[in-house]
DNA sequence: CTAGGTGCAAATAATTTGCAGAGGC
DNA sequence: GCCTCTGCAAATTATTTGCACCTAG
């Protein structure tokens, strides 16, 4: 959505347009960083010398209740202003020595909190998480670089990051899994999901790669979205080892847990964010991993049709197991 | 440490005692939430009519420098202080309601703060954590259990709690192992393993039974300390399944393994924590697993040491192991 | 006796409000 | 014309400070 239509859908109902309040939101969402009300007040003065602080007050509050800013403490005694127009929420770094303040989110502690508040009974809204400390320009007398630039691309970037490295994880444990595998049947679809996830991670990384055109400094930007529990979760170490025995149906059903894990993951997860290109793109990948799981349990059932149709060799594939998982 | 020889301890260097400012220490620790600095402002009036204003800010500063407080910013847009006499740092859940609040802390979280900051570069010191929401008793309309007593002698009972899930955790596994293990040595082993976390299990059950007779309503406070990683991070599913086939000497190299981790686990956040029962209840069952830990390598140094006096038994069970692991 | 500590009142600092006039619909 | 927005100045709220006086060491 451009910004004025932004801006028209979240009008407050009841209220009038003015060139005031107009100047005032224009040079708020120009800005980037944290605005106190007296540096936005100081920048309006620039473009307006009539304009009270009453007014940017005013519009402050005004823009809070139409949803374009937030109010955020950073303990300083005194409101700072950020605006939330392709801006998702997030937590914040504050150096206390220069002031600046960074931002980033995380999924696994937003789990956590929920866990914890869940635990005390209570019903959680905002959260509000500060690491006070010192940056790295500050601590080493350097300048950082610059974190300017559109968040949600950020937020977008990220969440590709994090969906390619969930696929990378898939991928090598499938294809470990068909080198280990010692039942032909076990091993070729072990093969076969490999080659999927190959396929996938392809569109994937082809996606990355037209995001980092939209910005040619995107790949610079430090991380914004942390989230480590999709690529690790699904696989454990020393799993490997029991693949070696697996047949066909067995490494179907292994790969429905995977896709299974996979599309519930990127699907609560996704839908936790606000709207964004970030946000997207977990649901669609949740919706590819769910495509994928539909497939592969119209094969598993085929599978287990075709092996009841010839009971002589599902029976003996039967007695040969059985002594083994006894 | 009582509370006089703490007060004395943390004075400021060059600074005088007074009647007055005693007087507001003392009606300082006496309270038990967050309040403002008006709250205790008529608190003090209530002994001492005289006091004013700016002595219970100035000594409010005075407590912050000593240690004795803590300012804490709920976004009301003044501060509350609260006093850390037996209470560990902590994090808050705020309810927006009635404006209560009630304290937590997570050490899984703290580890997840320490990443993102090292990612970006950025030198943590402390953290605000705030849960802004809706209470149990705001949300049902029935009054809550009160949240009192020692926050102190809570975070010891979690940390005992932790402990304990941790050694059931252990024990859990040995046992499991025992019963699947194939090799009568390697059974043995585990056997032997279980029994001793079994008996570990027995000392911190009778010290939790020890510390509840401290407070007869210990154990109806909510959970304070969240910490997860410890009681399920050792053992991964399936794995015991692969315990099945193991001998003696795999089986003490699986124990050092998993009493190596556990001292790992309470060492590092342990220290995390400051001067508190529950910050030695973690650093002793650091210490309990580290020689547990050290019995064990021992015991395997010389079970590899006797193997290599009988050559003919080690390269017997060594040919008989090879097609396995080809 | 002298460096803090204290009370009082005034100063600051951020933000809000009352009110009269201006301006959009 | 009505209802909202705006500027200005005054009010409010939380906190700090100047200064004269007090008190412990």
């Amino acid at each position: 959505m451009e910004p004025t239509a932004y801006l028209e859908s979240l009008r407050p109902a009841g209220s009038k347009r003015s060139s005031k309040r107009d100047l005032i939101v224009n040079v708020f969402l120009r800005q980037e960083g944290h605005l106190t009300a007296d540096d936005l007040f100081d920048l309006i003065r620039r473009e307006d010398q009539k304009i009270s602080r009453a007014t940017v007050y005013r519009t402050l509050q005004w823009m809070i209740d139409a949803g374009i800013a937030r109010k955020v403490d950073f303990g300083e005694g005194r409101f700072r202003f950020e605006h939330s127009y392709r801006h998702p929420r997030h937590f914040h770094l504050i150096c206390k020595t220069c002031n600046h303040s960074f931002e980033f989110l995380s999924s696994d502690i937003e789990v956590l909190l929920e866990e914890v508040a869940a635990a005390r009974n209570f019903t959680p809204g905002q959260s509000v998480l500060q690491i006070h400390g010192t940056c790295e320009a500050c601590r080493t007398g350097r300048p950082a670089p610059a974190e300017a630039g559109a968040t949600s691309l950020v937020f977008a970037r990220d969440a590709l990051r994090i969906a390619i490295a969930t696929e990378r994880s898939g991928l090598e444990f499938y294809t470990r899994a068909a080198r280990v595998a010692k039942d032909a049947r076990g091993r070729r679809v072990f093969e076969k999901l490999a080659e999927e996830e190959r396929e996938h991670l392809a569109t994937l990384e082809t996606r990355y790669r037209e995001l980092l055109q939209q910005d040619r400094q995107l790949e610079a930007h430090p991380t914004f979205l942390f989230f480590k529990g999709a690529a690790n979760g699904l696989f454990s170490a020393g799993a490997e080892q029991l693949m070696s025995g697996v047949n066909d149906r067995q490494a179907l059903m292994i790969g429905i847990r995977c896709e299974r894990g996979s599309h519930r993951f990127f699907k609560r997860y996704g839908e936790r964010f606000e709207d964004s290109e970030g946000k997207q793109i977990f649901l669609e990948f949740a919706d590819e991993e769910r495509a994928h799981l539909e497939l592969l349990i119209r094969e598993y059932r085929g599978l287990v049709e075709r092996q009841r149709r010839t009971p002589a060799r599902a029976a003996k594939r039967k007695t040969r197991r059985a002594p083994a998982s006894a």
